[in-house]
DNA sequence: TATTGAAATAACCATATGGTTATATTAGTA
DNA sequence: TACTAATATAACCATATGGTTATTTCAATA
């Protein structure tokens, strides 16, 4: 997963809405009509959010008759988690500072 | 760390400058004006990214003369990671669900 | 004290975000 | 086929975000 990725990762996780979606779904997948009750804001929105977490793979969409289950792509979390706690080492950009004489050393 | 806290923490992560701030902290700490180079935008932008991460405690600021060092606090990243591979259980949710009859059941 | 350099703050702007209501789409059913 | 229920999409709006330039604050120094 490149930066990227982990950001935008990040990003759909980054809202009160969404995160607690990913939480609910921890215990049970679920389906849009199911949210709306939860959160008391509107269908589209709750849609919306969930197209959001689609888009990052963080869930998967499955249609069941007339509903649309909502299923937490487990893993894909657990990579954002680990994402966070092994960011890459850009120890370079300070070689490239030094070389041009731009590293502040303080003492 | 509640969820309101791990929210706000996720959205100071979620941006490909500030999450390569923390990465580049991994390796050493540095001030403002090493890092306006790194990234190629201005003082201001590092400056408002900078208070940004401090004001969910990313980052420790300290001054030593003119300048204003900023150190990665390893503890709340690795609290960062931690929270996103333990979210909170809301199944309760699902019970006040199935006691107002909204809970879709479907196989 | 006046000047210089680093960082912060203010004011501004374009775009992204998270909600809304209205409308389409899709699947099950009378 | 017509109707209903669930979901998605469109259009819109207020606020947040990430950048800019101009200015202020603060510490070191000539």
């Amino acid at each position: 997963m490149d930066t990227k990725q982990v950001v935008a990762m990040l990003k759909a996780l980054a809202d009160p809405t969404r995160l607690k979606i990913i939480a609910l779904l921890q215990t049970r997948s679920c389906c849009v009509c199911e949210l709306v009750p939860i959160f008391g804001i509107s269908q589209p929105a709750i849609s919306k959010h969930m197209s959001r977490l689609k888009s990052v793979d963080l869930v998967i969409e499955s249609r069941k008759g007339q509903w649309v289950f909502y299923t937490l792509n487990k893993a894909r979390l657990e990579q954002a988690a680990q994402a966070l706690g092994n960011l890459p080492d850009y120890s370079e950009e300070f070689s490239k500072l030094e070389q041009q004489g731009l590293l502040v050393t303080c003492e």
